[in-house]
DNA sequence: ATGGCGGATCTTATCCGA
């Protein structure tokens, strides 16, 4: 008996629908997290998704941008939304499954980008994501917050040297700045997160998530980073076997996401 | 040149992402 978990920022869930279903169909995963869906809940591709084997699912959606959904084929129980920054965004939903290890919530996250320059002071986007991972730290810490969970998503950060092209180009590039990176750790460390990404593909391996579309060929410049993460409480991840970064989606049909998926199994 | 692209919607222009 096994879970599998899979996080994807799909960018746009009706225009990418029948890459998700491939998708889905070669890989399934038991629970898929979307980000970025960028439609409003009644515009879901809920019965699109259920004739495909996912018939339950918990969305926060938003018009025109960010979003995310929980699509999956085991029940989804409490599923819940939680608001950052009083901004209004969709930028998170949980629910509860069902794992061989027993219930287990699975939260997925929306992080913000952030904007181009890298100083809170004159950039609200930038100040924005400092916000939101404060807030985030701040409810890790609450006495209330299971013990048992997975959190994946589009953390928008790359934490390690390997996780970039270039570390040091990069170190004043938002998503890897030694501010980001070391509140990101520091994030990590209040409830112990392991990253079961990194637990089976180790740091010494470069790794990414994300390819910039602005790239004339993505796949020969390879200048990525890993921004999409999952990370387990200590127990659960104990129970975790293996990640499969799908590098490979990143060129999938004509119009691709920009950031490719990531599956873990845990059991 | 990673960011000379690609989403959605305010659509033939604009805002946003990273």
């Amino acid at each position: 008996m096994s879970i599998s978990v899979a996080t994807w920022n799909i960018n746009s869930v009706r225009l990418r629908l029948p890459m998700v279903q491939e998708f889905l169909a070669n890989h399934q995963p038991d629970v898929l997290c979307l980000q970025e869906i960028k439609c409003q809940n009644d515009q879901f591709p809920a019965k699109a998704f259920a004739e495909s084997g996912y018939q339950y699912h918990a969305v926060n959606g938003q018009k025109s941008y960010h979003g995310v959904a929980i699509v999956s084929r085991l029940p989804l129980l409490e599923s819940d939304t939680r608001e950052f920054c009083k901004m209004g965004d969709a930028r998170h939903v949980s629910a509860i499954v069902e794992a061989p290890f027993g219930k287990t919530r699975i939260h997925n996250f929306y992080i913000p980008a952030g904007g181009d320059e890298a100083n809170i002071e004159i950039n609200p986007k930038f100040k924005h994501k400092m916000d939101f991972l404060s807030e985030l730290q701040d409810w890790f810490d609450e006495d209330d917050f299971d013990n048992e969970q997975i959190i994946v998503g589009d953390f928008n950060i790359a934490p390690h040297e390997n996780d970039v092209w270039s570390h040091k180009q990069l170190l004043k590039v938002v998503s890897h700045t030694p501010l980001e990176t070391d509140t990101l750790n520091a994030l990590q460390a209040r409830r112990n997160w392991v990253d079961v990404v990194r637990k089976h593909i180790p740091h010494e391996e470069r790794l990414y998530s994300w390819w910039s579309y602005r790239s004339k060929d993505w796949n020969a410049s390879n200048k990525g980073r890993r921004l999409d993460h999952i990370w387990a409480t200590p127990d659960i991840a104990g129970h975790s076997s293996q990640t499969v970064v799908l590098r490979d989606a990143r060129g999938w049909g004509l119009k691709p996401s920009d950031h490719v998926p990531i599956i873990s199994h845990f059991g």
